[in-house]
DNA sequence: TCTGGGGTCCTAGGACCC
DNA sequence: TCTGGGGTCCTAGGACCC
């Protein structure tokens, strides 16, 4: 019987490509976009990575250079990027209902079509729909496995010749492009493993698919044998069409300055508690744990400290009062005077659906679940949603100036999200 | 001065029980 | 006082991804 393809698409430089969707003056000109903070790099178009521009490079670095050589540069804008890609999500879906949305910027489909030139022109359709209706320039990558698509998405991208879609299905060439193939540039193999394996005389893909199976097991455990099999041609990751529900949702930000006193943290994290509790309600979900951290500058000179705490609810809830008193609770036990702290952040655990719950007898004793909260929290969303993240808040998050708040001085207008911006041409 | 944030999964080791 | 092995559950830490 023969195996289906797996189709890897992926945006290019896709952050950038969002950008340059509502700015077409920043076609054939360096940009880059930063993480959140303005951190480090995050995206950069191609003409930005010709100027020698690498990936994940702190920006404070670059400042001079980004104005020497006319750089233009982006805070990370989410709302934009989330939007986008969720348009093309929507484009691929029409391709077959067979669909992975992997990441922000790359979908895994599955085709089962056995004709090969039938394969390579809905790759070429692929590109030319998605770049229409949204504006993405997008790589096709084509394998029996899903490994094997990245490793042919790669070479889509990087072969000049490749017309953006590439074809990995015929067992000398994929033998030939493994022997090339540095084995920190096998998706699964990170930076420890790759250094681990280059100690081991493993440097290529091809050698690592040359050792036992039970060797790989034993030195990368079975995330690194899955890889390994798929390298070899067999599927072993297979499509997550249904997002799985989250089992944790986070909210953290390392601050705008370091802050030392208890009270500017205790207003940072509850503002991140209101952020993942706003979450957790958007997906109809409710927690059973909270935890908290806190950490120092890692890279500093400063003395260093961090910890991590978890606090248990006695039945599960999304009622942000109630795990904001927790998570305040945790702070107040972790924290330590005489430190300068970057960033503290909030982890909602133990995750269940809000409906569809077992009740249990807490359920009977504990308040916080009762009738009144429900709606509270409903309109608190509602407003928000509506009139702007933040309009209603918590008076623990502050009213003066944050000067914990990250850095954003250079993000673009969130073109489709706030309805006023949203171009006539991206009108549904 | 300034180096992201949000996820998942696996394993080893300790606690505990029988 | 001496003495065993096996199972389960939990957690911290490490690895990976984008």
């Amino acid at each position: 019987m023969e195996h289906p393809f797996y189709v890897m698409v992926d945006c290019n430089n896709f952050y950038v490509s969002c950008e340059r969707a509502f700015n077409p003056a920043l076609e054939r000109r360096p940009v880059v976009v930063l993480s959140n903070n303005d951190g480090c790099i995050i995206a950069r178009s191609e003409e930005a990575k010709a100027l020698g521009i690498g990936m994940a490079e702190p920006a404070f670095k670059r400042r001079a250079f980004f104005l020497s050589n006319d750089v233009t540069v982006f805070s990370s804008n989410y709302a934009l990027y989330g939007d986008m890609s969720s348009r093309v999500h929507g484009v691929l879906s029409r391709f077959t209902p067979e669909i992975e949305h992997y990441s922000i910027d790359e979908c895994f489909l599955l085709l089962h079509t056995k004709n090969r030139k039938r394969l390579f022109s809905l790759a070429h359709q692929i590109r030319q729909q998605v770049r229409q209706w949204t504006g993405i320039p997008v790589c096709v990558g084509i394998a029996h496995t899903k490994t094997l698509a990245k490793v042919a998405n790669r070479l889509a991208k990087k072969r000049p010749n490749s017309g953006g879609v590439w074809i990995l299905d015929d067992p000398t060439q994929i033998e030939q492009e493994l022997a090339i193939l540095e084995i920190e540039d096998v998706w699964g193999i990170g930076r420890r493993n790759s250094k681990k394996m280059h100690a081991m005389g493993v440097k290529s893909a091809l050698d690592l698919t040359q050792r036992t199976h039970e060797w790989i097991r034993k030195k990368l455990t079975v995330c690194g044998l899955r890889t390994v099999m798929e390298l070899q041609g067999i599927p072993a990751i297979p499509m997550e069409e249904e997002p799985p529900t989250a089992k944790s949702i986070t909210c953290s930000r390392s601050f705008g300055v370091r802050i030392t006193n208890l009270s500017e943290l205790q207003e940072a994290l509850s503002c991140y508690v209101q952020r993942a509790t706003e979450k957790l309600r958007s997906r109809k979900l409710q927690a059973g744990a909270v935890q908290v951290f806190i950490t120092t500058a890692r890279l500093s000179d400063d003395p260093q400290y961090s910890n991590i705490g978890t606090l248990p609810l006695q039945t599960p809830s999304s009622y942000t009062p109630e795990l904001q008193a927790k998570a305040q609770t945790i702070l107040k036990d972790l924290f330590r005077s005489g430190f300068r702290y970057q960033k503290v952040g909030v982890l909602l655990l133990e995750l269940v659906p809000e409906n569809g719950r077992q009740l249990t007898f807490n359920d009977f004793l504990d308040d916080s679940n009762s009738k009144q909260n429900k709606p509270l929290m409903k309109a608190l969303d509602a407003i928000n949603q509506r009139h702007g993240r933040g309009t209603l808040h918590f008076a623990s998050s502050g009213t003066g100036k944050k000067r914990w708040h990250m850095n954003q001085n250079k993000l673009s207008k969130r073109f489709t999200t706030t309805w006023s911006e949203l171009p006539i041409a991206f009108a549904r």
